[in-house]
DNA sequence: TAACTTTGCGTAATCAATTACGCAATTACA
DNA sequence: TGTAATTGCGTAATTGATTACGCAAAGTTA
């Protein structure tokens, strides 16, 4: 299949079930070749079975590594050929154990006999490769028993977009990007209303020199995220408020906003503060239920301060 | 797997389904990892029109190894999805080419980005393997390119079982055997007759004594099949007649008859026979169509000579 | 010992692939 | 040029597997 070439090991699933449906479009074919009337999907469960110990179906679903719904549904075929039969279990009346009866017995020698001729043709075709599929198949649960692919493509994907994405104080040259990221956010809810404008556009004044900070998350250098830690007014339960936060629509899923926030709470630990204090707004579902996921609670009584707001949270530093 | 180790490579085919399965489970998730909404099983498809080039529905499923069905179906959900187009092949109008929309040329493009961490981390599972699975699947689809596994087998199959029979010629030994061996297919369909035992129980006297020969099969060392060399009375039309074929009938499709047969042609053109006759009933269906298989010819009209004949045969040698 | 959790396993629904089949268009060929 | 064979491809049925769910039995725990 010159094809998988060109797709990269990134298809390697695909490419195996293509091989797999090889093997078993022959595999009937060649039970048909010996007369017995079983089918290629018997095997594993007749198999099993040829230790002679009943077994019940979860246990053998466990030992051939296929669900017991599978299983249950083979067994059951293969009790109406009287291949094997179900004894009661007398500890465990959830189970019922199963057996081969003395036909399957009989069977299961000659059957197995006779299949060292597909063990042959497969070391015969082991011997015109290079790699050994068998032991790479081996090698290959193994690995993924330690941990599987999707566990290690998180992984990697969490590394790759870790260092895809850099978070960064803020510095005049994004004071555009400021400006537009918490605009566009805030006009698909609301509109923008003057203290908001002049806020944003002069993040300096409003924030940075009342002693706040702003970090900016660039993308490949470029700024797709923003958030604000602005202290509070004298006087006030709290010392600083996490505000301005707003991520870029299009680069979604990548925890931009949960490392802007974890840059702006470690900010405020830095500078001693003790709560941090936010408000949001509830239609924000995504905003609020990363708050949570970072240790905000709510506060019992809505204080209102913004026009927007209609939730207010804290978090003991 | 430890179980597969048991079975031997005999159940390659199962436990490569086992992990296919496996990886495939985590595919799904994967995608959704991505926030993609493509169904991993369209992903052969989608890849193989990444290169821009409008294909019919067999061409796709040639290239990547499926069945046109599958790709037809794949195809159809892909169109509600927007991710590909339709269109018509001016050429030959029973073809609808398929091509990616701007979308889809967008969308596959970013996909196969994200998925190099697929690729990264089937190459750290590589990394952990002493075997490597993916140039393992190639070889392996190059030597199943070569001779399927089903032919393999087969060839196998018939090499052992070739060994295991031996034709040797008739010794005093076999005398028993040569008897009960005929009385028991005989007894299937009719009953012994005077002249029947007679014959059987002296074959010295009858066959071997007026220059025939005898063949015995012998499946590891015990007698399981005879067939007689047998001339023909002076004035007849013929030289010899094959008779007295019989084999053990719980040591089928080994070809022991075929082989019996052989034993006696190739005997028969030794002794410079020209024509061959034999005589049989339409009753033995396998034994007929064996003898057709031969080269055997029926002939026209019958002229009895058995009592339990209705068929005669005859093969120019 | 009562209530909750876990385990065994059967049934139903679903999924991804296949074969079988049939129709329509094209190609081969006599 | 007409007929037969081949090719494209869609639909239906089948296969081998899965997940979801629910019931009954067993185990756990307060």
């Amino acid at each position: 299949m010159d094809f998988f070439e060109r797709t990269g090991k990134m298809a390697i699933g695909s490419r195996l079930r293509v091989l797999t449906e090889t093997l078993t479009r022959d595999a009937a074919s060649i039970y048909g070749l010996y007369g017995v009337d079983i089918k290629p999907k018997w095997f594993p469960v007749f198999y099993s079975l040829t230790d002679e110990q009943p077994k019940s179906v979860t246990a053998i679903a466990r030992e051939i590594g296929q669900s017991h719904p599978s299983v249950s549904t083979i067994v059951k075929e293969m009790i109406k050929t009287r291949l094997i039969e179900e004894v009661d279990d007398k500890a465990d009346r959830r189970c019922t154990l199963i057996t081969l009866t003395e036909y399957g017995k009989s069977l299961s020698q000659e059957l197995i006999a006779q299949l060292r001729d597909v063990e042959r043709a497969v070391e015969q075709i082991s011997s015109e490769c290079d790699n050994d599929l068998w032991a790479a198949i081996a090698d290959w649960e193994k690995a993924l028993g330690r941990k599987s692919i999707l566990e290690r493509v998180k992984e990697i994907k969490e590394q790759r977009e870790h260092s895809e994405v850099e978070i960064v104080e803020y510095q005049p040259q994004y004071k555009k990007a400021f400006y537009e990221l918490n605009r566009k956010w805030i006009e698909l809810y609301w509109e923008l209303e003057p203290h908001d404008i002049e806020v944003m556009e002069n993040p300096d004044i409003h924030i940075l020199e009342k002693g706040g900070h702003i970090f900016v998350a660039l993308y490949n250098g470029f700024p797709v995220g923003v958030c604000a830690l602005c202290p509070m007014p004298e006087g006030s339960a709290y010392d600083f408020e996490l505000a301005k936060l707003a991520v870029n629509n299009s680069i979604q899923r990548k925890g931009i906003g949960r490392r802007l926030c974890d840059a702006v709470i470690n900010k405020a630990r830095e500078l001693g503060g003790r709560i941090l204090f936010l408000e949001s707004n509830t239609r924000l579902k995504p905003a609020i239920a990363l708050y949570r996921k970072l240790g905000f609670k709510e506060l019992p009584e809505y204080h209102p301060a913004y026009a927007r707001g209609d939730i207010q949270m804290e978090l003991s530093l």
